[in-house]
DNA sequence: TAGTCCATGTAAGATGTTACATGATTCA
DNA sequence: TGAATCATGTAACATCTTACATGGACTA
């Protein structure tokens, strides 16, 4: 068995087929039809990556298998540990700077396959990022404006302000949070 | 002379010797150093890019080049045009879904190398793209949100609110470029 | 029976990641 | 003189992009 270092992609295909066993097809079909379409849907990457996961012992190929032709997986024990692994660990400075999609992911998934109190987390450590992250991209335009094209500065504003609508939502996914564990 | 397909590296990277004659090194600092921190500031990575811009023809080694041991790169004209080339092409859904980073890369160096009125076109067509894809989100929220995953639900609004923030920046962004022109 | 969709794959090539390697320069 | 920083590079490896290839099943 070879061990493959699983890439955001082999996450996504991780959580789909853990909440449901698939095709490679069905994987391919789920991408270009849903707002999951950030993912390439093309054959030559879903079905080597399929391959990878399968020798690395996170998927395996179900028996008896739908259709004809149809080759269905379904997650082993050793990939819902890789996932949950991959899931929960603490967010990153620079996962908010190279990797804010695969962060996305990881909460995605959050209620359906990590323990209680996850989410919560999550969130309070992206939180925490957020808040510090922020302030060195005002502190950067603030001493460069005066010497910045306009649309140098624009496009700055424009990431600082992603990451603060980024810093809202996750006070109300909190919040959603909290009000569900109050109801129940 | 090879011709490379230039990537979001390569123009981020031609982009910022165009502002000024730069060394692989200074590039690796100005990466590691501002907000452009989300490309890699590895030696493996900047080195490589560099030769390849260099076979193209894109940029060039300026001779006499600062301190020993540096060469400094500055940009060729064919370099300067394929900049433009790419700069100036219409927003594609496409571009939103998979690169949004670099559309905001190609954004950034509106005022400085292309022609005038470039830029509001440029917002024009990402409003309108924007404008687009937004409602095919609210659409899949709308006929998913009772059978989706609390968390699933919570992703997928932030990526509608992270669109939305970027159309409403659309549109402070045009008006200062309709204010400047007024005032002018 | 012809066209479309289902379904899986391979291959070439480019790019990115990570780690290693080397030598010059500056400064305490 | 030793450490940090300047400065450029290579090599192994994994991954992604794009294009091509193949055959079965369905349906007008």
């Amino acid at each position: 068995m070879v061990n493959h270092k699983t890439s955001t992609l082999g996450f996504a295909l991780l959580g789909l087929i853990w909440q449901a066993p698939r095709s490679g097809y069905d994987l391919r079909k789920f991408f270009s039809s849903t707002p999951m379409i950030s993912f390439s849907d093309s054959p030559g990457v879903i079905y080597p990556a399929l391959r990878r996961l399968e020798q690395s012992g996170l998927i395996q190929s179900a028996e008896g298998s739908g259709r004809r032709g149809r080759k269905m997986f379904e997650v082993t024990s050793r990939g819902r540990a890789e996932f949950r692994r991959w899931q929960t660990q603490p967010v990153m400075q620079q996962d908010l700077v190279r990797n804010l999609d695969a962060l996305m992911l990881r909460f995605a998934f959050m209620d359906q396959f990590a323990e209680k109190g996850a989410a919560l987390r999550f969130l309070k450590s992206f939180q925490k990022e957020l808040a510090a992250y922020i302030p060195n991209l005002r502190k950067y335009l603030k001493s460069n404006r005066d010497h910045m094209p306009r649309s140098g500065r624009l496009a700055l504003e424009s990431g600082i302000q992603a990451y603060e609508t980024h810093l809202r939502w996750t006070r109300g996914a909190v919040a959603t949070y909290r009000q569900a564990k109050g109801e129940s």
